[in-house]
DNA sequence: AGCCTCGGGTTTTACGTATAACTAGAAGCG
DNA sequence: CGCTTCTAGTTATACGTAAAACCCGAGGCT
């Protein structure tokens, strides 16, 4: 007696509600195949491009003609489960607020839409929290992975993923990492060191970040290397969040301390310049007649402010578009090679001579 | 007669290359139903949260432990494949460079990740381009979407798909939308005006986005509405791309022209209000002595420039947290209704008594 | 006793794809 | 001719999961 008939509701509905009218079944490859006269093993060769030899012209123009005209669209959950991959890639960054990761993440879903890929964003938890699982929380699993080097506490969970790592603004040669993509730091801080010295200043105030990354570590470096060469310049160090507030709190600060007086400030950011320029004002000094200003980044706060900074423009976008290149790269088994994207210093209103 | 037994070798590699050490091929289901002495359905009875009343307490503890003791962890493409969908959302916006959309996908992001949900992002061609198809270079496969208003050349392709959509910063009751959420623009142009008229200004000059949508087609009826209750109040209009320079440029025609010289200007985004007090410093004009003037969503150049920007504080983060939370809504069969974020004024330094 | 229910599972199937392994006919060839 | 090789496909299977359908022993009811 076949009993348990009598149950036939509960059989639709099988998304949740929503969806509206369900979309009307997609076309499957095997429905392409029914159209076609052909196998669904032969629809799977012709859409995957992998048919040299193996598939007459005809009979693929065919399968084509008949998926266009059923809307054919490749499951692409099956896909994945079959290939082992998932076409997704995940986006370390501390911030989108920072203006700069906004505009590497521009940058990466750019290239990103070009190959297929889906970019899923994780924020690294901002130097506090505890780290968790980027994994866990985020849709899982992944292809591969790029990462900020201002992200580094959230490394250990992905290393251990095993997936290609590509690093941004980070130390090339990084440890456990497939490819490093970074603005070449080194050299903008040497341009400005180089408009300056020129411009007659020796006495510099350099206004740092406080966090301890590659990115701010190299501007350091290069700065005292290339102030090296030139007799009677000196570098005074200030550490500041990377705040205007923090800036012009650290720039009141350190011009009210007795002897060494700058007569330009270095900035590790635009936002750390734009509060030493509130600061100079504040007191009574005119930026540039009296006190020069640099920036780094050039961030549209540069040019907002008055007067308009000077300051190294960093490629953003580019730094985004050649990470995800790299990645694809390294997902296609090629090895690529370690990139310093070429930065470029802009001259505007708040450099000029040193009062002599 | 059971031949097929003697072909064993080309099992192995089933990844292309890359990944390095093959990162030690993951726990399944069915290992766990082993280590725990079970069949795989009841693993994934278990781990589906939905075995009230299948599985004893024992066993399915049984199932967790070896499960965490393997690191087991589901495999998403499949699982996907089994339910139909794919834990993944598309956001479209028009650009990250904007601030506000930044913050937005941020608090999209932060919600998105607490849910398991991955976000990718569609940049929608920027007005020019064609609209091409979000769902052919994207990810393609997709369970809902949120959108900007600013992207509206997109949804027609998008609406095609049939997927739940939650519009943010638009037209409430948009056609076609599963959900709206937007910060309560309108409100915040009445805080503006009773502000100005508050401190006496009488003749102003609404400095517009030139774009049409709805956020600023909100603005423009709200001020106007606000307006007409005071006697003597006048309100020119001109329009401008939504940058420094040009909020420069229409700032300085705006004023050179005769008659009806404004006492206050109000912009529709913090990026014409710096415009407008750089063409005002040129043109001799002290702000807010002489020239008031208020910006529009609180952008961090607006306490970047000297003096700080008066504006109306959106809730960028908030938006883009309450739109995911809506279109998770939608997703689990629940009807949000639309949303209006509060919205408030800051009052800084570019406002002030109308010269008498 | 005969029957139903119910707790606690197991077996089986389906999701849509990619691809390894097989096949059949035609051609090459010494 | 008998052999291999090439072309153009087909058949069969696996990916890992969710869930419908089945199954079985222990009570409970009449």
């Amino acid at each position: 007696m076949t009993s348990g008939e009598e149950k036939a509701q509960p059989r639709d509905e099988r998304w949740p509600t929503a969806r509206g009218p369900r979309a009307g079944a997609r076309a499957t490859s095997r429905d392409v195949a029914r159209a076609a006269g052909v196998s669904q093993a032969t629809v799977s060769l012709v859409m995957g491009e992998k048919w040299r030899g193996r598939v007459s012209e005809r009979t693929a123009e065919a399968v084509r003609s008949a998926a266009r005209s059923l809307g054919y669209r490749p499951n692409l959950a099956a896909r994945d489960l079959r290939l082992g991959r998932t076409r997704t890639v995940l986006l370390v960054v501390p911030a989108l607020t920072n203006e700069f990761f906004a505009r590497v993440h521009t940058g990466v879903v750019r290239v990103a839409q070009e190959h297929g890929l889906g970019v899923v964003l994780y924020l690294s938890p901002g130097g506090t929290g505890p780290a968790q699982d980027p994994f866990a929380s985020a849709s899982a699993t992944l292809d591969g992975v790029l990462a900020s080097s201002m992200a580094a506490e959230a490394l250990g969970a992905i290393r251990g993923g095993g997936l290609p790592l590509v690093m941004l603004d980070s130390d090339p040669g990084h440890e456990g990492a497939s490819a490093t993509v970074n603005p070449d730091i080194a050299d903008g801080m040497r341009q400005v060191a180089g408009h300056l010295l020129g411009l007659g200043h020796r006495r510099f105030l350099h206004l740092a970040s406080d966090i301890d990354t590659w990115t701010f570590r190299v501007r350091a470096r290069a700065l005292t290397e290339a102030l090296r060469g030139t007799a009677g310049a000196t570098v005074r160090t200030e550490r500041a969040p990377l705040t205007v507030a923090d800036g012009l709190r650290a720039t009141e600060k350190a011009l009210a301390e007795p002897g060494h007086r700058p007569t330009a400030i270095i900035c590790d950011d635009d936002v750390l310049a734009a509060g030493a320029c509130k600061a100079a004002r504040r007191l009574g000094l005119h930026v540039p007649a009296d006190l020069s200003v640099t920036g780094f980044t050039d961030l549209a706060l540069a040019t907002a402010v008055e007067p308009e900074l000077t300051t190294v423009q960093l490629p953003a976008e580019a730094v985004g578009e050649a990470g995800m290149r790299a990645l694809v790269a390294v997902l296609d088994g090629r090895t690529p090679a370690p990139e310093a994207l070429p930065v470029r210093l802009v001259t505007r209103g708040t450099t000029a001579h040193a009062r002599t």
